[in-house]
DNA sequence: AAATCGGGGTA
DNA sequence: TACCCAGATTT
C-alpha cells in the first residue's frame, strides 16, 4: 500500500472524528433491518429524502413478518415520496414473503430483489460492523481523484483496492466507510470539490494537477 | 465487461 | 423533450 493511500486513510479517520453526518440509520445500535431499509432507500436517493419518511416508515413495518402481513399498496403508500416506489414495494414484498429474518452473508443478502453489492456491503458493514468494503460512485470519484491511474478499472479489483484501503477492526471500517461517503457528499462533490479546504489537496492526484495548471 | 433497465433530475 | 445518472440486472 502506496504512502498516500495510509495518509489519506489517516487523514479521512481524523476528518470523521468532526464530520460524520449522523442520521438515525447510522445510530450505533440500529438493528439489520433498520439499516438494510435504509440503505434500501437510500440508493439514487438523497438521505434528506430517506430521512423524512424514515421514521414512520419504521413505525408501520416493524419487521419483514410485518410487511408479509401488509399489501403492497401501503408498502407503496409509506415510500412514495421517495421515487421508485413501485420496484421497492415490490422487490420488499418479495424479500419478507421468502425470508424471515435478512441473510447476514455478503453473497446471500446479494441474492435478494433489488439488493446489490452496494446495499448489501453497506448494510453488512454499517449494521454488523463486519470490515467489508463500500464502493459507489461517490468512492469511485474520491479514489480516482486522490489516486488517479493507481486506482483500477474493474469493479473486482476496485473492491479489492477499498478492501485494502480499510482499517483493521470492523468498528473502524465502519466509521471509514461512512466517512468516505460523507467526503465524497460533502467534500469531493461530482463537480466543483472544494479542493481548498480538503485536507487531501497537498497529495490528492486530482488537487495537484490543479495547482500545476495555474 | 458491457449493455440494458426504470425512473427521477436537469438542461 | 432529450439527455444524464446510480445502482441493479441481464447478457
Amino acid at each position: 500500500m502506496s504512502e498516500t493511500a495510509i495518509r489519506f486513510r489517516e487523514d479521512l479517520m481524523t476528518w470523521a472524528k468532526g464530520e460524520i453526518r449522523e442520521y438515525p440509520w447510522r445510530a450505533p445500535d440500529a438493528s439489520l433491518y433498520e439499516v438494510f431499509v435504509a440503505e434500501f432507500f437510500l440508493t439514487q436517493t438523497p438521505a434528506d429524502n430517506v430521512a423524512d419518511v424514515y421514521p414512520e416508515f419504521l413505525d408501520e413495518f416493524d419487521s419483514l413478518a410485518t410487511i408479509d402481513e401488509s399489501h403492497e399498496d401501503e408498502l407503496v403508500a409509506a415510500i412514495e415520496p421517495l421515487g421508485f416506489h413501485n420496484m421497492r414495494a415490490e422487490a420488499l414484498k418479495r424479500i419478507a414473503t421468502n425470508h424471515d429474518e435478512l441473510p447476514t452473508e455478503p453473497e446471500r443478502l446479494r441474492s435478494l430483489p433489488r439488493v446489490g453489492p452496494y446495499v448489501a456491503n453497506a448494510t453488512l458493514c454499517f449494521a454488523l460492523k463486519r470490515r467489508i468494503p463500500i464502493v459507489d460512485r461517490n468512492v469511485v470519484r474520491v479514489y480516482e481523484r486522490v489516486f488517479g491511474d493507481a486506482f483500477p478499472q474493474s469493479d473486482s479489483a476496485r473492491e479489492a483496492f477499498a478492501e485494502e484501503m480499510l482499517p483493521a477492526t470492523g468498528e473502524e471500517a465502519r466509521t471509514y466507510n461512512l466517512a468516505l461517503l460523507d467526503f465524497g457528499a460533502l467534500v469531493c462533490h461530482k463537480r466543483s470539490p472544494d479542493c481548498p479546504v480538503c485536507f487531501a489537496s497537498g497529495y490528492c492526484e486530482y488537487a495537484v494537477g490543479l495547482a500545476e495548471d495555474q
